[in-house]
RNA sequence: GAGCCGCUAGCUCAGGGGUAGAGCAUCUGACUUUUAAUCAGAGGGUCGAGGGUUCAAAUCCCUCGCGGCUCACCA
């Protein structure tokens, strides 16, 4: 208490006015309280009434909400409270709550949480109200909002204070909102085409599946480094092999690198794997799954991104990575060539590569630089050279390229998905060449995972597989500039001063 | 990791060498259909932190912190 002297004169004042609540025997911290409406139900049942109608057949309504403004005019007032699904506004009289109450409401502050029990009614200028018979309070709030017209502009407090962002910048709301539907309509998808929901570790002894850090993490007991995973992958075909033929998990994975406006520590991953399918089916899985949520939830496949206009509607183009770049920089990379003819090709037309590289990394480089950017609508490029996808099944016609795809939309990557390799002693090999490439220095090969070999050798039926991102996702459905606008809680760095 | 920009009242923002400003919010008063209510008055600041230059620093310089954007990294 006696830091109270440091309190600023906001906090003060909302402190004082508990303290007299206290004084007049109300609780300021309330229990339960029984609605009989909310917004919603109020303005889909009533406002298309007149204010004639309403004052003949007086609908009593009990609700509650977070007191968001006041206008206080003498012995009456008025106030919106707001709740999930919106707003509504209070008309408090002096004459129908009466002098104790009266009082309250006078001294009530903006945020705190209110009960009210009253009739519909709408305004002269034909605003659908409540006008209040009794009037509770519910919580009461020891901070005042943010401005109620401004809002919350702060852009490294909207993230580290979410809630505040939440409570007064309704288009944030309606963001996380959408989220929830887009991820939720994925589920209905997929369980309509009876795929199987798992969920598998987080926390794994060989971080696989993908190419990338992980975090580590350590278990007392076991006394044992853990990692956190990269990817969901290897644990979903481990039950591919165990015979279920359709399964799915939607879970958040981990990667130890750089956060910027596309890239968070921790994200939401979809991967799904279907036994007998190849990659062709697993397009058409993708792009009826993709352009379905759309259409269920924002109700067009026709989206703007950026000022981009989008048309997710299938059949999406297919075009092999080899053609795709032939296309935009007129360079062919059909042809057999040696690595070092590769990299000259490559240094020719400003394509920056590693000495070290081979024909199949200079492809995806050319194919990085060049081609990823121009993919605006629906794009699936495949044939990915082998060196690069170690989990995927070579293309039989020529086995310097996979059978994989990724998907590109607004020159990002929005899903990768292969034929899934089946052949364990390919596997073996495949990861061996990743052991090489990560003793040369690069730390994001993958690790040789024997379990997974080993599952693999007890026969794994032809797969395909998907991976989408989550978050991407939704910021391509939400027109959402930076991950950190699709996360609730984004990875923030510590603040020393509190 | 690099470059650029930002950090001033609870919130939104002005002020860019002469000792701190506005609107909302807060407090006091008036007002019984207002809606960014209005009117009158009052209080509220470690100007991100630390150091330096100067008679004088929110302002100029240096270091650091946090954030945003761009680039690099992320196959």
């Amino acid at each position: 208490m006696s830091q109270e002297v440091d309190l600023t004169d906001q906090l003060q004042a909302r402190r004082e006015k508990l303290k007299e609540l206290r004084e007049q025997g109300i609780n300021p911290f309330g229990a339960r309280y029984e609605r009989t409406h909310d917004t919603e139900k109020i303005r889909t049942l009533y406002s298309s009434l007149t204010e004639e109608e309403l004052e003949e057949k007086p609908v009593p309504v009990v609700m509650a909400g977070r007191l968001m403004a006041k206008r206080r005019k003498g012995k009456a007032g008025f106030a919106d409270i707001q709740d999930f699904n919106g707003r509504i506004q209070l008309y408090v009289r002096k004459d129908n709550v009466g002098d104790e109450e009266y009082e309250i409401f006078k001294r009530i502050d903006i945020g705190d949480f209110v009960g009210v029990e009253g009739t519909v009614f709408k305004t002269h200028v034909g605003e659908l109200s409540i006008k209040v018979t009794k009037f509770n309070i519910l919580s009461k709030a020891m901070r005042p909002l943010p401005d109620k017209f401004h809002g919350l502009k702060d852009v490294e407090q909207r993230y580290r204070q979410r809630y505040l962002d939440l409570i007064v910048n309704p288009e944030v709301r309606k963001t996380f909102i959408l989220r929830s539907k887009i991820v939720q309509t994925i589920r209905d998808y997929l369980d309509g085409e009876s795929y199987l929901e798992v969920e598998t570790p987080t926390m794994h002894s060989i971080p696989g599946g993908a190419a990338a850090r992980p975090f580590i993490t350590h278990h007392n007991a076991l006394n044992m480094d853990l990692y956190m995973r990269i990817a969901i992958e290897l644990h979903l075909k481990r039950l591919i092999i165990g015979g279920f033929e359709k399964v799915y998990e939607i879970g958040r994975v981990y990667r130890n690198e750089g956060i910027d406006t596309k890239h968070n520590p921790e994200f939401t991953m979809l991967e799904l794997y279907a036994a007998y399918d190849d990659l062709r089916d697993i397009m058409s899985l993708t792009e009826n799954l993709i352009s379905s949520v759309a259409e269920k939830v924002l109700g067009t496949t026709e989206i703007t991104y950026e000022d981009k206009k989008v048309d997710l509607k299938p059949s999406w183009r297919r075009i092999h990575m080899v053609d795709a770049i032939k296309e935009v920089t007129g360079v062919d990379l059909w042809p057999e060539m040696s690595d070092e003819e590769a990299r000259k090709l490559a240094a020719d037309h400003g394509v920056a590569v590693k000495d070290d590289m081979i024909y199949g990394h200079v492809v995806n480089e050319f194919f990085e630089q060049k081609v990823e950017e121009t993919l605006v609508q629906p794009t699936f490029i495949y044939g990915h050279p082998v060196v690069i996808s170690p989990l995927a099944k070579k293309d039989p016609s020529d086995n310097r390229f996979s059978d994989r795809f990724e998907l590109f939309i607004v020159g990002r990557e929005h899903a990768n998905a292969f034929s899934e390799l089946n052949d364990p002693i390919d596997q073996r090999e495949r990861f061996e060449e990743q052991m090489r490439e990560r003793e040369a220095g690069n730390d994001e090969a993958q690790i040789i995972d024997e379990d997974f070999l080993e599952a693999m050798e007890y026969g794994m039926p032809p797969t395909g597989g998907l991976g989408i991102g989550i978050d991407r996702l939704i910021m391509l459905l939400t027109d959402s500039a930076s991950i950190r606008d699709v996360l609730l809680f984004p990875q923030m760095r510590n603040r020393e001063d509190k």
